[in-house]
DNA sequence: CCCCCTACTTAGAACTATCACG
DNA sequence: CGTGATAGTTCTAAGTAGGGGG
């Protein structure tokens, strides 16, 4: 149990200078300082509109730390003219050109307001810490009474029906009650994420069960018994059999030289070759034992529920800083084949069960430490309150870290969240300039300037990905902004009666292919030109530029710019206007939500969020349309129908007539309505077989934006977020007024 | 300058619950 | 009152970005 807590060093990097100064838009901050107001304004707000008889909030006041120093430390390399430009290979790419770095500023507003004291008074008193386990008991003791009642449970009628509905609601009401308003509070000194964190250590996936003996596995024909560690991979193949994944060869090889360093010395001797394995008796157990799990009774369904509610209370739920916070991801990932996207050239590779010896711990000093499950003990607990994470490990196949975190409800998420939308709102304020001076780049002396800017265009203007550099051989074949290749794009003088087009395919993030014809202006179509010269397949397109580079120049134009933000600020752009061009308040319910979607699919399709069609999709699709149809025929014959009473009704003042003819009317309008509906659903579904909107909804698009829309509109908010959306949007909602603008 | 490591966000697929409909 | 489609949740892979050390 090492006590290194590493306490997170304001780095001031090397500043260099290019030749060309840039303008920085940096300082004084004034967006962040808004950022804070909005936050203080709005804590004023609730104070005068909630009886919030909590009590965590403590102004203090502030104290400015002193900016970092700049090292000017100018140097200035010259480059060589335009016809110097030599392609290089791929993978090791020389910089010639010097980059302008500003001071490596950390965009948190804490930056200007680091503020000491009073952190310790802000908590609660500490005797509320050991509250959470009593309450969380008596909240079950109360459930329970009320579930289980002495009697026979024949007595399960409308009584407890209701009783059962009023818990909820009374549940519910609670849960908005505690739920902790920490946008009202002030935010931790720099680097600081938490001053106190207990919680429980991550859960572990049961112990294998060995299978049946009467289930067998055959090499070659004859049956043989599996050691246990090879019969659990054995396992996990046979359960994929069904998946495309297990007919590819690079799965294949993958999976079976995997297997093979799980088994015996006897079995490798005798297993040689995949394809005389016979899975077949383990691939039906398991899909019995699905189907049986499918066909379970309600009452095995509720009893595995209630287990794993217990989980959850047990290990899904931490303390930080006095408040009971839901934890993201508390299971450690069962063992498993692992599956990457793509062509992934370590797809079918075994992923190993995780022991608590490769589990560090991180938490408060002062918290009840989590125990390892019995006879085991934890790699490391340490106390790092500079991290969000809970518990980390390193996972075999890519040997890459992977952390137990908060969920996005929290305060930990929530507070990035938040800071993330401003940093893009405060893009707004210099993006013009930004533009400007990319535009003006393009005719740089320096090549790297000028891929920088073509880069940049794109970025902006197509929302790439920055385009980080991946190790070859390691992960599917997937490229961004910055390490798009030659390949990926083709230019077409004129396309389509238009002039300067570029044609971008490849695959990104996940391998979703990116497809694009844009046209292009003149400078920006000359400049692909010239990167292209002499280059071949494989070749790097921005061969003088990487991220870093990119994100260095970013960061010297406004304090916390990074590519990023370009896709959050443009996403969220695109959805206020697409708003505000599209919805109309006079529309009805179903309409506006339709353009609300509609703009969220503008975005979504900006961002290149797609997904595989649902399988049912056309099946679905012609049932609906078959719905359409006949509601057609019947509102035509409720149109006739009513035309037929109004001849009837003529010249005729008989109250009967009269009423039967509102009826008619009636019916027809409420055919009308109905129609419109799926009709409006249809368009919904089709126009969104191929796209996302989640993704976009839940990462780019500022919540402020849809809140206050829905207040314009009179729209239920709960009509464009559900349940956990709401939550994660907590602070949003809370906060936002009709006026918002992004 | 380059490479590696850490920490955190973003992403679509798979799985599960719920709801509307016959 | 079951069933199938849809909505919501979980899972974990795949990105971004910045630090740090050689």
């Amino acid at each position: 149990m090492a006590q290194e807590d590493k306490v997170r060093k304001v780095k001031v990097k090397k500043a260099k200078k290019e030749a060309a100064p840039s303008e920085n838009l940096s300082s004084g901050d004034p967006h962040l300082k808004e950022f804070k107001k909005v936050a203080s304004r709005n804590k004023a707000k609730s104070q005068r509109g909630q009886k919030d008889t909590k009590q965590h909030k403590v102004k203090s006041p502030k104290k400015e730390i002193t900016d970092f120093e700049i090292d000017n430390d100018k140097r200035v390399k010259e480059e060589a003219n335009d016809g110097d430009f030599v392609a290089e290979k791929k993978g090791k790419k020389r910089k010639l050109e010097s980059v302008d770095c500003s001071p490596a500023l950390s965009f948190r507003p804490k930056q200007k307001k680091k503020k000491k004291a009073p952190q310790e008074g802000k908590e609660s008193p500490a005797p509320e810490e050991k509250k959470p386990m009593s309450e969380a008991k008596n909240k079950k003791v109360k459930k329970e009474a009320g579930e289980h009642p002495v009697t026979a449970k024949k007595k399960k009628t409308k009584e407890e029906i209701e009783a059962s509905r009023a818990l909820k609601i009374k549940k519910k009401e609670e849960e908005e009650q505690q739920r902790w308003r920490w946008w009202e509070e002030e935010k931790y000194e720099d680097g600081i994420k938490w001053k106190f964190l207990e919680h429980k250590g991550p859960n572990f996936p049961p112990e294998y069960q060995p299978f049946p003996d009467n289930v067998k596995f055959y090499y070659n024909g004859n049956p043989v018994k599996l050691s246990l560690a090879a019969e659990e991979v054995a396992l996990f193949f046979a359960q994929m059999l069904d998946h495309e994944y297990t007919t590819k060869d690079v799965f294949r090889d993958n999976f079976f030289k995997d297997w093979r360093k799980e088994m015996t010395l006897e079995e490798r001797m005798l297993i040689t070759d995949l394809n005389k394995c016979d899975f077949g008796e383990l691939h039906s157990m398991h899909r019995e034992k699905v189907e049986a799990r499918k066909n379970m009774s309600k009452e095995e369904k509720m009893v595995i529920k209630e287990s794993n509610q217990k989980i959850l209370e047990e290990y899904g739920y931490c303390m930080l800083d006095h408040h009971r916070e839901r934890i993201g991801n508390f299971k450690i990932e069962p063992p498993g084949l692992f599956r990457g996207r793509g062509e992934h050239p370590k797809q079918g590779m075994l992923k190993k069960r995780l022991q608590p010896e490769d589990v560090i711990i991180n938490c408060s000093r002062d918290s009840r430490i989590p125990q390892a499950p019995a006879g085991h003990s934890w790699k490391e607990v340490r106390h790092d309150n500079t991290v969000t994470w809970l518990a980390s490990w390193t996972e075999n196949v890519q040997g890459s870290c992977k952390y137990i975190m908060l969920n996005a409800n929290s305060k930990l998420k929530g507070e990035k969240d938040w800071e993330k939308y401003e940093v893009a709102r405060k893009l707004k304020t210099c993006v013009d300039s930004i533009r400007a001076q990319y535009h003006e780049d393009l005719k740089s002396k320096q090549m790297g300037t000028r891929q920088r800017a073509v880069a940049l265009y794109f970025i902006d203007k197509l929302a790439l990905r920055a385009g980080n550099e991946k190790e070859e051989g390691e992960t599917a074949d997937t490229v961004g902004c910055c390490s798009l290749r030659v390949e990926h794009i083709t230019l077409h003088d004129t396309l389509d009666e238009e002039k300067c087009v570029v044609e971008f395919d490849f695959l990104g993030k996940d391998c979703i292919r990116y497809y694009n014809k844009v046209p292009v202006s003149k400078r920006v179509f000359k400049n692909l030109k010239l990167f292209m010269q002499n280059k071949q397949e494989g070749d790097d397109l921005f061969d003088r530029l990487n991220t870093a580079m990119l994100n260095k120049h970013l960061s010297s134009l406004m304090p916390g710019l990074t590519a990023k933000v370009f896709r959050t600020y443009n996403a969220s752009m695109t959805l206020q206007q697409q708003l505000k061009e599209l919805s109309n308040c006079s529309e009805n319910l179903v309409e506006k939500l339709l353009s609300y979607n509609r703009a969220n699919r503008a975005v979504a399709v900006l961002c290149n969020h797609q997904r595989a069609p649902p399988k049912t999709f056309e099946q679905s699709m012609a049932n609906l349309q078959v719905k359409i149809a006949s509601r057609k025929e019947q509102l035509a014959l409720a149109k006739k129908e009513l035309k037929q009473a109004k001849k009837e009704a003529k010249g005729n003042s008989d109250n009967k007539l009269l009423a039967v003819i509102e009826k008619k009317k009636k019916a027809v309008q409420r055919c009308e309505e109905q129609l419109l509906r799926m009709e409006v659903q249809a368009t919904d579904r089709e126009e969104n077989k191929q796209i996302a909107l989640s993704t976009s909804k839940l990462n780019y698009l500022d919540p402020r934006i849809s809140v206050a829309w829905c207040k314009n509109m009179e729209v239920q908010l709960d009509k464009i977020y559900n349940k956990t959306q709401r939550d994660k949007f907590a602070w949003a909602i809370d906060m936002t007024e009709p006026d918002f603008v992004f």
